[in-house]
DNA sequence: CGGTTTTGACCCGCGC
DNA sequence: GCGCGGGTCAAAACCG
């Protein structure tokens, strides 16, 4: 799969100060001043941080306004024809050209200060990272010496808290109850702190590592090269030992009921219910083939919809826990709603494993997510720290069960949704337009107490703000683009306020990380790749890479705020040119081709299309059977 | 005949 | 406590 780089022109039109430092010919000469001030040593390198009611756009500025300078000059060219001012227009333009070439030669070397200006952040963010796991650490033993019945709620609530304040520093988030699991969560922790030094060869071998990372095999007798993923929500539910059983047959209210005679701390999990993962995607078919293999056990009219919701279970294995419910949405019937619940504990096909990742990378992100941002249930999701950093980890090392990834991941759009005691996050896989989040239903943004909203964004356009009291993260979708680097990402306000102190952190851990997509992005794109899609196993290596980042973002916020920085550092430091021209003419193009004959699937594939066959990955369905799914089923 | 779908009944949580 | 709505169960019907 190839990494795409060039960003919409819708986007383009909305972020032009972020586009004028695409690539390595910024156009403008910034001058503002990041939040935390920060302009060592004289250099150009700006962080702009701009803030809205909404949202916020990270900016990193760099470079000078070279370019257009020399236009400049050229429209003072005198237009005598005489042999004397030729020579003198020639002489002129010559000594243009030499200064134009100085002025490239100065700002090469300023791009080389910056790179040892980041290399050298990075540096500081690790060792500030591993100063602040000691501390954990410390804290930890301290808080364990005393009675731990007394100082648990308190010491969940002050993490969280923190977390609060301080999210590109959430790393552990785990109840004081779940020692162990803390603890190994602190081993991973340090283990992505080492593995931020790590060698390239292990990045380079990311790929491979992913598929370990996020599965594992059957430990005894299937030896076949089927995965078995624990998802999130069994990640997200190891607070609940019960839950920890991957063959526990999973009844909802059941669990519910039986649990909630426990501590105080299980009580809390179990109240907050599985977390949901919504797929909307344009689709006639009845459901959406995402490889599994579902009976449907019940179908039911919801109110506020006159098609009727149906209701189906897993039957790969008869003790799957995992549902899903599958529902036209009301407003647009073409648009099929597909909600997955619960997370296989069986081996997956090829042709499943990405819808189920993707479902379960999302379900991390909500519950990380949602543990981040409310401060009173600590209990939740112990996991949001230990299972995110292995999505840029690559370790083989000690993960348990629980925390066991799916090796895919693909965010086209998402949106977390608060509306009922599920927390929902949806992925929207319909069309993007420049008023896509206007088309939301208002609940799917509302703001429940219980969960906060967040709108995770990988459309290819721009999008309106959401909810000015919740988070929003819109990460234009690098994978949307084909040729050139580009993406951006804004994180809602009360984060951005501490993105401005983890910007230097998290650029680095996303920059200088080897095994880190970007890094390793970065290094494929060098030479700038051919317009060609790269080999099959290339783009299997950066969409497991992609699959791992995204798992990075979505389930530690830190990682979101880390990625943020790292994406517009990214932005503006990779592969210049043109990068403002992918995504609508792939939009535009799938969309042709989507309005012909197979108009079945055509607006899913279209959807589909644009975030994973435009990475050459998931080539259009030839027989454009099936929905979105039909795609992913490609990956087999 | 076995697996799947349909569909009414039932259970449960939640809000009032 | 009651009603409502979401979710599940399970028997009957259906299908290949």
């Amino acid at each position: 799969m190839e990494m795409p780089k060039r960003r919409s022109k819708a986007m383009e039109s909305n972020n032009t100060e972020e586009n004028s430092f695409l690539g390595n010919t910024p156009v403008e000469d910034k001058t503002k001043k990041s939040d935390d001030g920060h302009d060592e040593e004289g250099t150009s390198m700006e962080m702009e941080i701009s803030k809205s009611s909404s949202s916020m756009d990270i900016t990193i500025q760099g470079g000078h306004g070279w370019l257009a300078e020399p236009e400049q000059q050229n429209t003072l060219m005198p237009s005598s024809s005489t042999g004397k001012d030729r020579a003198l227009i020639k002489h002129t333009q010559e000594d243009e050209l030499q200064s134009a070439q100085a002025e490239m030669g100065e700002v090469k070397e300023e791009n080389e200060r910056l790179k040892l200006l980041l290399s050298r952040i990075v540096r500081n963010y690790q060792s500030l990272q591993m100063h602040f796991l000691g501390l954990l650490q410390k804290d930890e033993e301290a808080k364990k010496s005393m009675d731990p019945s007394s100082s648990a709620r308190d010491q969940s609530n002050e993490q969280d808290e923190e977390a609060d304040e301080l999210v590109s520093l959430s790393l552990g988030r785990s109840s004081s109850t779940d020692q162990p699991r803390k603890d190994e969560q602190m081993k991973k922790n340090s283990h992505f702190s080492k593995n931020v030094k790590g060698d390239d060869e292990e990045g380079l071998n990311g790929a491979g590592l992913a598929l370990e990372l996020g599965c594992r095999f059957e430990p005894a007798a299937d030896q076949s090269t089927e995965v078995v993923m624990k998802n999130s929500s069994s990640d997200n539910s190891c607070g609940d030992p019960k839950e920890d059983d991957p063959t526990e047959i999973w009844p909802p209210s059941k669990t519910l009921k039986t649990t909630r005679s426990g501590d105080d701390e299980v009580s809390r999990q179990t109240h907050l219910k599985k977390a949901r993962v919504s797929v909307r995607a344009r689709c006639d078919a009845p459901t959406m083939n995402d490889g599994c293999q579902w009976r449907k056990y019940g179908q039911k009219i919801a109110k506020g919809n006159p098609c009727p919701r149906a209701y189906y279970r897993c039957t790969v294995s008869p003790s799957c826990p995992v549902r899903k419910q599958v529902q036209r949405c009301a407003d647009d019937m073409s648009i099929l709603i597909t909600t997955y619940e619960g997370s296989h504990n069986h081996p997956l096909p090829m042709s499943a494993t990405a819808v189920a990742s993707t479902t379960s990378a999302a379900a991390s992100m909500l519950q990380s997510h949602s543990s981040t941002s409310q401060q009173g249930h600590t209990a939740m999701t112990p996991i949001s720290a230990s299972t995110n950093l292995q999505g840029l980890n690559f370790s083989t090392s000690t993960l348990s069960q629980n925390s066991r990834l799916p090796q895919h991941f693909y965010f086209p759009n998402s949106s977390i949704s608060t509306t009922n005691s599920h927390p929902t996050i949806t992925l929207d896989l319909t069309a993007p337009s420049p008023s896509h989040f206007g088309r939301f239903p208002a609940a799917v943004f509302s703001s429940n107490p219980r969960y906060p909203s967040t709108c995770l964004n990988f459309s290819s356009s721009p999008s309106s703000s959401l909810d000015h009291n919740n988070h929003t993260l819109q990460l234009q979708a690098p994978w949307n683009n084909n040729h050139t680097a580009a993406g951006y990402l804004k994180y809602g306000n009360r984060v951005l306020n501490q993105v401005g102190s983890a910007l230097s952190m998290g650029k680095q851990s996303i920059f200088q990380e080897p095994n880190n997509l970007y890094q390793s992005y970065i290094q494929n794109q060098k030479p700038p790749p051919p317009p060609l899609p790269p080999p099959p196993h290339q783009q299997l290596m950066l969409t497991e890479k992609i699959a791992s980042a995204t798992k990075a973002i979505t389930s530690n916020p830190k990682f979101q705020s880390a990625l943020a920085a790292a994406l517009t550092s990214f932005v503006g430091t990779n592969n210049g040119g043109s990068a403002t021209t992918g995504v609508r003419e792939n939009h535009h193009h799938h969309q042709h081709r989507s309005s012909t004959s197979t108009e079945s699937a055509s607006g899913l594939k279209l959807k589909w299309a644009e975030s994973l066959t435009t990475n050459a990955i998931y080539p259009p369905s030839p027989n454009g059977i099936g929905c979105a799914s039909s795609y992913l089923n490609k990956s087999s």
